[in-house]
DNA sequence: GACTGGCACTCATTTCCGGCGAGTGCCAGC
DNA sequence: GCTGGCACTCGCCGGAAATGAGTGCCAGTC
């Protein structure tokens, strides 16, 4: 026979899955009609007493059944539930993601939106960092003489373009020369590398050269190394108004304003290290706005690098072993497709 | 004196301008006291008698004032009301787009947030179409010897890239010649313009380069030109939540999943002949899901042209005189943003 | 003929109240 | 340590009554 405090966090998995399936407070007596607990109702009310006293449920109101605090969810993510493997179909799904896609652009809404399918949450996917991406290939397209387009390929297969303006004019065979001479020095380098590199460009540069390759530096470093802009692809905000409106009290408003903010969502997903799915609860977010809801993210990349994040958003009673599956599957199965590029 | 029937349409005027405002059907009392109107409320009852025979207005229920239906609110925007010029803050947020604008990617997402910020509406700008724009240049950038990038950048800013597997390895030099080749052909023209001149150049192609040729010419009949994806941002999604619950009956779903859909937004936005401003209420949506919505579009381009298209999705309830102005004056700001390009 | 004041009427909304019942906490007993 | 029993709490439901915004109509006035 099993321990008590075994028991008792047996009560706690079963109010939680109990909780996540209805949305509707559970109490003692459909508990143990539908867990095979072995005890009375009675048992299982003294155990709730207890767990409530711990911080792990509560209840909404006096004469109603229990609810998992955001405590109680954490428990329960960390020691009560197993990783649900994804069913076939689901499996299937994934695969057909891959075909048909037809550059990065594609690739990362295809992801996103797979993934806000899967979980039936608001899906979040962050385009490769350019700060963790290597030069590929750089090219100079001749606008006019005294400017051009500035087009730079990444190994993640993200494509950047600036407009660079000359301070005087530029001749066509020049500008061939400084797409050689840059290539040959950037190429393959991470872009978190080149500052010094560039800087040396600009110092070893024949002296005809030396303005246009200055200018070309700054637009290299200024709007491509330093403010690296990262972008994001968001799907499923249709699913917020899935479950009940106790989800997210109040209103959507909060929560659809931060998906709005790139820079919260970016926060949000990112600051995961290598190969861990990340689990934040109600509370434990910092963000103001998505106190109510729960976040479930993870790096990914080709291999064991880690060039970009994805996750998704959704009230705190979601179904977190079927969620950290699929973003973990979804995530390497997006690092996969990036390593056959 | 005005005659009475011109003092109906007033009446409709004040009925639609307050609702917007309060977003409470208005009675007759309340109507007299906040514009001068000159008679009673009899006989502005009476008034409103004759517009609800005539499907102009409504009443929820029989005790409540009345509301315009989308057969008053399109007498509202075609005979009723002027279009609201920009204040003097608005106009300088708009002044402000411009500035640190770094890609084609920044402009659109600054100007979909702006339009949405003006408008306190969900917002949506077409990126500029391929299948209008024409190519500058065409890019050929090796990855291995079998295998190429090909990057296309348009005049309207766009930068595509696709992945190009050759049947049969070509040398780098090879490589050089086809892209002049290319180059030479397609430069200038119009992409709707390209296929006979890309067969043409498959045709004329030295026997040593067919085979690569027609690789290239597949990947870029197929995947630019035919399946010419179109592309979206959208905005402001939590401006959804500003108004009362009636303005959508039942929930919000509908209106978040149709604005996921793509192909849908496309076709609401789309559509518009060049320089005319498009109003569609409620009923006149096509789109099932949209028929509680009205959507304010028109299309943008440097100078008269048009390469795409931008609107505002909101409820029927909505402030069209400066929505339309807010609309338009962002198109054509892009517009002009574009032609700089 | 057009407008107005007056008045009866309608009906959604609000408030109040009693009954119901799910669920609890506690206790005595096994 | 578990269980059955029991009193108790309190949110929810449904009906009844009160409220009041707003209307339609009519007779009267300019």
């Amino acid at each position: 026979m099993v321990g008590a405090d075994d028991r008792r966090l047996d009560v706690l998995r079963a109010i939680v899955e109990d909780y996540v399936l209805t949305q509707e407070p559970v109490g003692s007596k459909a508990l143990v009609e539908r867990h095979r607990l072995g005890v009375s109702p009675a048992t299982v009310r003294n155990d709730m007493a207890a767990l409530e006293e711990e911080g792990y449920i509560r209840q909404p109101h006096t004469s109603a059944g229990r609810v998992p605090t955001d405590r109680g969810y954490r428990l329960f993510v960390d020691r009560l539930s197993r990783v649900k493997p994804l069913s076939v179909a689901e499996r299937r799904a994934m695969e057909r993601l891959l075909v048909g896609a037809v550059d990065l652009d594609d690739v990362v809404h295809r992801t996103v939106r797979l993934l806000a399918q899967l979980t039936r949450q608001v899906a979040v996917v962050q385009y490769p960092s350019l700060a963790r991406s290597s030069v590929r290939h750089l090219e100079l397209v001749p606008i006019s003489t005294t400017r051009l387009t500035l087009v730079m390929i990444t190994d993640t297969g993200r494509v950047e373009q600036r407009m660079v303006e000359l301070p005087e004019p530029v001749p066509a065979e020049d500008v061939l020369h400084l797409r050689g001479v840059i290539n040959a020095s950037l190429g393959g380098v991470a872009l978190s590398q080149t500052p010094p590199i560039v800087a040396d460009l600009v110092e070893t540069a024949a002296a005809e050269h030396r303005t246009a390759m200055r200018a070309l530096a700054s637009v290299l470093l200024e709007t491509l190394v330093e403010r690296t802009e990262e972008r994001l692809a968001l799907a499923g905000t249709a699913n917020l108004t899935r479950g009940n409106v106790l989800d997210f009290p109040g209103s959507l408003r909060p929560i659809l304003e931060a998906l709005e903010e790139e820079v919260v969502l970016l926060k949000l997903i990112g600051e995961v290290e290598p190969s861990t799915t990340r689990v934040r609860i109600g509370d434990e977010n910092e963000i103001e706005d998505l106190r109510a809801a729960s976040v479930v993210s993870t790096g990914y990349g080709p291999g064991r690098t880690v060039v970009g994040s994805l996750g998704v958003v959704g009230p705190t009673r979601m179904d977190y072993p079927g969620n950290i599956a699929a973003v973990r599957a979804v995530a390497r199965y997006l690092g996969d497709v990036l390593a056959q590029n």
